[in-house]
DNA sequence: GTCTATACGTAGATAGAC
DNA sequence: GTCTATCTACGTATAGAC
């Protein structure tokens, strides 16, 4: 393998690829099993092969950590172009097969309803975000007046809430959710459009 | 008021009506605002007017309260008669009158998908419950096949879906999301019937 | 950059007095 | 039935050595 000056090992051993990315990627894992209450720090350590007090020299407390793991998620979630209808299938296929990623979500979205919950305001701000995003392109497509019989607005917030109640449902009951479906079925429900992988 | 004859008042000045439920109630409360993992007996006491170690004399550990508290809401949630679908939009009606049990449930629900969580046997069955009940009720008035366009089973699960990920949407922005309207409009989207407080 | 030591708080639970 | 006292465990965070 010629990685050998791609990577220059510099301190010690380390196969760089910042600790941060690593710890925040523990951290995901961490949060989702446990949830940001039931999670501790030194889980977290361990699992990157550092003390707890080790990963505090990285971030320097448990909300800062939760809070830049939650916007390095939403980087890397952040769609580069528009998608269709037909696309946000597939988009629900790919959560299906990452249940780690979709439990911390279902996870701290609710937890973050409690009081003074630090990821408050940023599943709020998401929420508002993602229904105007839903809205968008389901008005985009069809207009204001879905051929299902309501608004693009409502639409949004139907079809976010039926993908959040789905997750749910799922982590229950892995075995007896389908999400792929039952979103496909949700669109021809709205849209009346049948091209959408199902019958 | 002649209450007096009902409540002989026996060891001391106390209001009766069990200790018991009263801690429950406060469980409910403490639980909704912090989740099973956040929440702490000391706090859930000094809302009875107890100390932890004599909230403990009445139910042993907490993972018991927990537990005393979902059967007690599932006792009283229990509906003594099947209910149409228009009746539906009346209990979510009820629900959005009262955040505190909507909450408890929202956060509960999605905490206990967590490692080792005490309450996930109660979600998981009552998740398969409630699908369970609904599909029966939208298969009683419109069949197997939905006017629609999809099954009473595929329906029920994006009913059920529609009404938890409103709840969750709700508590974050309760402004913005009008619960009854939501689910009124899937009923709409399902079932075709525009009696449901609709257009 | 990572560790040891440690301060400090809180939480669940037990034992036993009243 | 409710309290005081107490044990034990854990969790976050700081200080400072290496």
């Amino acid at each position: 393998m010629a990685s050998n000056e791609e990577t220059p090992r510099r301190g010690r051993g380390r196969p760089p690829g910042n600790r941060r990315d690593e710890i925040l990627r523990a951290a995901l894992e961490v949060f989702a099993e446990s949830g940001f209450n039931g999670a501790s720090l030194a889980t977290v350590a361990e699992r990157v092969g550092l003390t707890q007090q080790g990963l505090l020299h990285y971030f320097p407390s448990k909300q800062q950590l939760l809070v830049a793991m939650l916007d390095k998620r939403d980087e890397l979630d952040r769609q580069p172009q528009r998608f269709s209808p037909e696309e946000l299938v597939n988009v629900v296929q790919r959560n299906a097969e990452r249940p780690g990623i979709v439990q911390v979500y279902t996870v701290l979205s609710a937890e973050s309803v409690t009081e003074n919950h630090p990821a408050r305001e940023h599943f709020a701000a998401r929420f508002a975000d993602v229904r105007q995003r839903f809205a968008a392109i389901l008005r985009e497509k069809y207009g204001d007046h879905l051929p299902g019989g309501v608004s693009a607005d409502e639409g949004a917030t139907l079809l976010v809430a039926v993908m959040d109640g789905l997750q749910l449902q799922w982590l229950h009951a892995p075995d007896e959710i389908d999400m792929p479906d039952s979103v496909a079925a949700m669109l021809r429900l709205m849209t009346g459009d049948s091209v959408l992988s199902g019958e």
